[in-house]
DNA sequence: TATTGTTATACTCTATAACTATA
DNA sequence: TATAGTTATAGAGTATAACAATA
């Protein structure tokens, strides 16, 4: 919302000079002050979460797998036999979204609706071998290109922390 | 993109019953499963983010200010004068997309475009009177009924190491 | 009557190209 | 020629209402 994936220049900052008579005549060239910004914490868990995502895509890309399918296939092999609304509502996808999300996926044959036969208004969802194999791919890359970039940012002990404070949020706030 | 603001319920866990009788014939009532994704930064980090998005929002409520409204106001004050180029590249915002929100504000004056007498191309911007009032009204909302109720969640030297591990993730990703 | 999956639709955010006026 | 602000537009993501099939 407040931030957007290119544009991520932020000017040249200032360069240690003390007049700013160049700035004068060619317009500022020192990077704005972002004061109370940087303690806000919708705004840096805003531009952290599109960084992250931005990684993410970037790491998936010969897979094709947005953080949103991973999510998917994450939690349909996790839980298979479960319908689009149980699946839906737990990633916090509404029901009429989640509709050509899915078609998306049974289309690439990741993942399958099959009618229940307890229920025959429900889909099933169950993941295909195919879609098992790009899964377990997928973990691999997200381990190996993604979460390795991360480790090499946060102490282990630090990034278990991180999580469990924006587990907390996510959760209570 | 995997979260949507609503359809938090969630289901209503399991009740410690050990038979699933009841699921198998009216359907699964136990919350799913989500395994891995409570361990995927990326997932946590947008779950929080929408729940901090979302508690800003309705602690602005009176103000209507959104989080991207707020962090204009308060880049502007910080840094007076600049034009819609700088602070909106400073925001991750694309200079086009800046020009609606800017309408918006402008016309609540609470902040105006000033033709640069330097560069007559350039739109000097500068918080109205209204702005700065409003602006100071907000700040205080923010702290009083959004961060007082992060402070009830974390430890204030957690809160300090979140926003340092986040920026860290915002900046060096 | 209520629920599942679905369609249609609208609104916000984000992204790119191109115009205008200035430089 | 290049840059600042703008317009138009397209694409995601998200939201609500309503329908058909089934319970």
């Amino acid at each position: 919302m407040t931030v957007s994936k290119t544009a991520e220049k932020s000017g040249d900052a200032a360069k240690g000079r003390k007049d700013v008579g160049d700035a004068q005549i060619h317009g500022h060239a020192e990077a704005l002050q972002l004061g109370e910004l940087s303690e806000q914490l919708g705004y840096v868990l805003k531009r952290a979460q599109l960084k992250v995502f931005e990684n993410f895509i970037r790491c998936m890309a010969s897979l094709q797998l947005t953080p949103a399918q991973f999510s998917v296939l994450l939690l349909v092999e996790k839980n298979p036999g479960r319908n689009q609304t149980e699946v839906a509502s737990t990633l916090g996808i509404l029901r009429p979204n989640f509709v050509a999300l899915l078609d998306n996926l049974e289309s690439r044959d990741l993942c399958a609706r099959i009618r229940s036969t307890n229920d025959r208004r429900s889909h099933i969802l169950v993941l295909t071998d195919k879609g098992k194999a790009v899964l377990s791919r997928a973990k691999k890359l997200v381990a190996t290109k993604h979460e390795s970039r991360l480790n090499e940012l946060l102490e282990p002990a630090n990034r278990e922390a991180l999580l469990q404070m924006l587990s907390k949020i996510a959760n209570e706030f």
